[in-house]
DNA sequence: AATTTAAGCAACCGCGAATAG
DNA sequence: CCTATTCGCGGTTGCTTAAAT
């Protein structure tokens, strides 16, 4: 009773070639997205369903737009962090044509950078304390930032944004895809 | 010109959520 | 309901390319 969903022999990992794409972009253009896990198999693929979805998710989808991002897109990828913090599906929700992955990637190795430079820490979208002493501060969270950028370690939780507002809107957003 | 370091990004992994039986 | 299976998300890794030394 144990069929794991990605079991390791003779599966292709890593990059995939344009052979593969050509396969798993035919195949869902006749059968339409779903069912991941039987996809490989019937598409002639040597992947785990999870890779395929990866891929037609991520990179070979019709409707993504990829390229740069303008500026207003910038600007609403920070304003929907502030607001949700790391959900990035939600956020790339409301990006027509970006993926989550790439709205984190760009948020990763470019928005972050960016809010710090401005001297406004990432994690919580305020102006950065850090250079402002403040003595009798115990349990201070203006910890740098920066220093856990590489290590890319995770914040406490005290730095998340205000939980009952965010799930009013996860509720919302769920009632809308489900309906 | 050769080597090292950093940036950028596609893809992987683990786990919780959703769904099927 | 309960359990097993599949899906989807977020964090992370590792390869490729660009920049620095």
């Amino acid at each position: 009773m144990r069929k794991p969903c990605c079991d390791k022999q003779d599966t292709n990992r890593g990059a995939w070639s344009k052979q593969e794409d050509l396969k798993l972009i035919d195949y869902i253009r006749k059968h339409g997205e779903g069912c991941w896990r039987t996809l490989p198999q019937a598409a002639g693929l040597l992947r785990c369903g999870k890779s395929c979805r990866l891929r037609w998710i991520n990179y070979l989808r019709p409707d993504l737009k990829r390229g740069n991002f303008a500026e207003d897109e910038e600007d609403l990828i920070v304003k929907l962090h502030a607001l949700l913090g790391n959900r990035w599906s939600l956020i790339a929700g409301r990006l027509p044509g970006r993926t989550d992955n790439e709205v984190k990637n760009y948020w990763n190795s470019h928005l972050r950078r960016k809010l710090i430079s401005m001297g406004i820490d990432p994690n919580n979208h305020r102006p950065n304390t850090i250079n402002l002493p403040r003595p009798h501060h115990k349990n201070s969270q203006a910890v740098s930032s920066t220093a856990k950028l590489s290590a890319g370690l995770k914040t406490p939780t005290n730095d998340q944004p205000a939980r009952s507002r965010v799930a009013i809107i996860v509720t919302k957003y769920r009632t809308v895809q489900v309906a």
